[in-house]
DNA sequence: AAATACTTTAAAACTATTCTAAACTATTGA
DNA sequence: TCAATAGTTTAGAATAGTTTTAAAGTATTT
């Protein structure tokens, strides 16, 4: 029934033990066909309203770290208190309501690819982000 | 011979009061032709090497603040336990250095502009940001 | 089943930043 | 000019997010 087999795989095969508490935030962030985003906060949110049992903040941080590191999350820049993930790992954009701080994927066909001219000598590109920062119309800004 | 009467010009017309603190966070900042970028933790260093009486630290806060509301600064985002400041406020995007943890500033002929064509309904675009992350080529990144 | 290595945990520690409220200073206007 | 005022600075306390610690617990290996 559920996906724990699949889960079990995928991090043993990651070199992660199995644990009880990485297989809950497995389902918790990989059960669904949407992907979404989100804080730390907002994750141990889910896990307190859909657990029995607690998950020690220290082994959310841990968990989510460890995954971003095997690639399974992604991470993305805004100039925050608080760090968002992604549970959609493709290459992709971000919009940021500043009204809501809310992410909102930016699909591939709604932005031209950046074409970086520039080349920083003995150095390689890692990611291109884009984040397009937008408020509703009425906002006063001083 | 210094630049003061112009801070303090430019102060009062922005509503700030001209004190001591504010002009000489003004000289450190605008004083050279370069721009450039750093973090509060910079800044109060570079404050301390210069000066001869100290700034407190809630007023380097308070004073950045009020001079990126005002336009003077523009903040950097990157997914960071600290901010980045630039005293170059035209448009403009960034290589990010991970080996160094060091903004470049990516001049317009050296990116193509970015295109969104999609809207957000009753939002308006605010900014958009790209930072370009690069690392030397032997990264170990496991 | 014992040994090993990895993981979880609560609590303490840490870091960047913001807040507080009292002392201080620039500005206003009589 | 001088008092009233409004804005500013300050040290230290407070806060929030995150990381560290070290001891107890659990999965894996032998």
């Amino acid at each position: 029934m559920t996906n724990i087999n699949l889960y079990t795989k995928k991090l043993r095969e990651s070199g992660l033990r199995p644990t009880k508490q990485r297989l809950k935030i497995c389902e918790v962030l990989f059960s669904s066909e949407k992907t979404f985003h989100f804080t730390i906060n907002d994750l141990t949110k889910i896990i307190e309203e859909k657990l029995s049992e607690k998950i020690s903040l220290a082994t959310v941080y841990n968990t989510i770290h460890a995954f971003k590191k095997k690639g399974y999350l992604k991470e993305i820049s805004i100039n925050s208190d608080k760090s968002y993930f992604d549970t959609n790992i493709t290459d992709h954009q971000h919009f940021f309501d500043e009204d809501k701080s809310q992410l909102i994927d930016c699909g591939d066909d709604e932005i031209d690819s950046v074409n970086v001219k520039r080349n920083i000598t003995g150095k390689k590109i890692k990611s291109i982000e884009v984040l397009i920062r937008v408020a509703s119309d009425n906002q006063n800004q001083n």
